[in-house]
DNA sequence: ATTTAACATATAATGATTCTAAACTTGAAG
DNA sequence: CTTCAAGTTTAGAATCATTATATGTTAAAT
């Protein structure tokens, strides 16, 4: 399978041996056409869920979810208390968030344009701006 | 004393007792010159120090923040994994974050303006927009 | 094939948050 | 100003996500 040695080489690449955990997950998130926002407990679930041919320890999920962070990969979102996001789509962007069914989408970067920008403290400069938008169900009161 | 008074009956006016834990956590929150960032372990920290004269029971101080919550006094903001911050700037306003110190300092809305805007899916509208500028010290290398 | 550092694993440990059940306050009614 | 019920506070237990440990396994270099 030619995609199964990309991913091998891709691990390789970035300094990760390609196991057998690792190649797994790496087909279950990154072969895929749209991007792809999960949490921990959602990607050990749905790799763990019973019938699957094949298990990996809840540590190792961990592990190599960090791992792909590192090696740029993934990359992890905030929103939610007790919630941590990542998306296989690492490039610069930004997000809606549905807080009705706790929904991700991407917004590509060129979507967005800051008019007016803030100058930040002296001695900083801004390494990275995140925009999320909040939606709801249209008619909502609050 | 006017200020305590004052607390008692905005406390009230959202349905919450005025309790001591409650007003004395209220004080310190609410009646300062600049908005304030914090997380409950911080809150709990400040409260709580060696020598204080009172001291309030973690589990209330996280009912109170949650109160507070609710009753529309303080806004959760999300960050970092692990952290949650809550902001006694309840208007819509954005942040900058250092990484470097784990700082938040506000900006204020009218300070970000969005020239482009994507369309939010269908049947949902936009409810709040949130910016997150990240920061970090100069002449750093990535 | 052998070797060894890197890795995966089950389980224990940690740390933040929430739950529980008992004791104490508050504010309202008598 | 006592009494009382509902609302609060509290210490400690329980839970949940995440990280550490230490033991066995594997990839890949020799």
């Amino acid at each position: 399978m030619d995609k199964k040695k990309d991913l091998a080489s891709k691990l390789r690449t970035s300094g990760l041996r390609p196991t057998k955990q690792r190649v797994l997950l790496a087909e279950f998130l990154f072969n895929r056409d749209k991007t792809f926002h999960f949490t921990v407990e959602n990607l050990n679930k749905a790799i763990n869920k019973k019938n699957s041919d094949y298990k990996i320890a809840l540590a190792t999920i961990y592990n190599t979810v960090h791992a792909f962070k590192k090696a740029g990969h993934l990359k992890e979102i905030f929103i939610k208390e007790g919630k941590n996001y990542f998306d296989t789509n690492t490039s610069s962007h930004h997000h809606f968030y549905d807080e009705v069914n706790n929904e991700l989408t991407d917004i590509e970067n060129n979507k967005i344009e800051l008019k007016k920008f803030p100058t930040p403290p002296k001695g900083k400069s801004i390494k990275d701006v995140n925009v999320i938008i909040n939606i709801d169900n249209d008619n909502q009161k609050h």
